[in-house]
DNA sequence: AACACTAATAAGTATGCACTTATTAAGTCA
DNA sequence: TGACTTAATAAGTGCATACTTATTAGTGTT
């Protein structure tokens, strides 16, 4: 069968994505050389080049120098998570934003902190509580760790008015960010907060940030009950 | 400051960087064009291309035809996901990995799981109970459905003897994939299969996939107690 | 002032070419 | 046989160039 000539890189990688969801090849398989394909489908390699480089992104096929192309045999499902600002979150819904303060301090990092930071000893930071609401009603409470030698400034910002999240990602841009999810039972504190049982579980989001070997923030995010974090790849 | 002769997307794309960590151009300001800063830094203009679409992908820029580009001025977290294969998940930790097959049946979808398909109706789908094991201990319940229609074949495969989930990755490529990430409470079967308390948070993952437009598969996936999923950006 | 048309602009794409780099396969020597 | 060197290979990169496309800004018309 003779293809129409495609030109575009990306109808080349749906043609090849094609062959590979039509099973004509395999999880393992090795697909032919790049120059291959662009003469196949009467286009440049560079052109063959730039569709397999997005299926290898999107970890459809393995590419490796001189190995060339293999269908990726081990598959991982991989998703790209949009995690945004939590007032524009809120506001996306259609719902009223407002934020809280609760707690403002200078204190020693606990262990889960520093390593969280990868800390080998504890450091003074700056924590920080607070709650975002939506329509009034608690959405996600904050238990934030702010370096201050990495960011001094933090300390005359006025943290009442304006959320350390916003002012951070205004003022300190990073470089490096890791992110941890997990289940974690209410407890008291967090069930009058948010008005649930003790036992309910809630969904917390853990993200550290820095800007080069420099620490950031580190914060512990829960969330209220029925969060639920969704991707569409 | 004359910039060293640098040549390389990459490097190309950390100078750009560098300036906007250092707040050379803070959030919402506006870069110079692609043809100046390869003038700029000696190099072509599809290098800079290369460089300003890496950071367009990691959400660090957002660029528009005629608009030019700017920094971000509401930088999500961008993060990329990797949920691997379950046994390879317990076999990279050292662990012994073994599958149980629980239940097996025809039946008809429950509105949860048409609503992850969003399929307007119920439909009759191959419904598979399994645990993943580490070392001979639950690991993760998995409560799946799959489409007799969109993968007939599934009903010939010995679901004992292996996953559902590594027969399709196998042998069903997907093309889209959902996912949704959130607490549970254990309750009363999850605790008797994990040896916890009925109260435990535990965390659960639901995929659904499709092939072009058809349903291949929804699982919804309960972690055992502690379980975190971890991303590293 | 509101609207549509047009021109200018900056990113995006496609291509040919030359060169680089990682990796594997083959060949060579101890 | 095994360890080392060398050559071949296929992906990756850089560049010059020409062309395309989305979008904005300006122009003019009603």
């Amino acid at each position: 069968m003779t293809v129409m000539p495609r030109h575009s890189w990306k109808s080349v990688r749906e043609v090849i994505h094609g062959k590979i969801l039509d099973a004509t090849f395999g999880p393992g398989d090795k697909l032919p050389k790049d120059e291959v394909f662009a003469e196949e489908l009467g286009c440049a390699r560079a052109t063959v080049q730039r569709a397999m480089r997005d299926l290898a992104d999107s970890g459809v096929v393995e590419r490796r120098r001189k190995g060339g192309t293999h269908v990726s045999s081990a598959p991982v499902t991989r998703a790209t998570l949009n995690i945004p600002i939590t007032r524009h979150e809120i506001e996306k819904k259609g719902s009223v934003y407002s934020y809280q303060l609760i707690g403002l301090e200078e204190a020693e990092t606990p262990y889960a902190v520093s390593a969280n930071f990868e800390l080998p000893s504890a450091l003074i930071m700056l924590r920080v509580k607070a709650v975002h609401m939506a329509d009034g009603r608690p959405y996600i409470y904050e238990d934030r760790w702010v370096s201050t030698q990495t960011v001094p400034e933090i300390l005359n910002v006025d943290l009442a008015a304006e959320s350390a999240n916003e002012w951070l990602v205004r003022n300190k841009p990073y470089n490096r960010c890791d992110l941890r999810f997990y289940a974690q039972r209410a407890g008291a504190y967090h069930a009058r907060l948010f008005e649930c049982d003790e036992n309910e579980a809630l969904f917390v989001t853990e993200r550290t940030t820095w800007q080069n070997r420099a620490p950031i923030t580190s914060v512990k995010a829960v969330a209220g009950p029925g969060y639920q974090l969704i991707t569409r790849a």
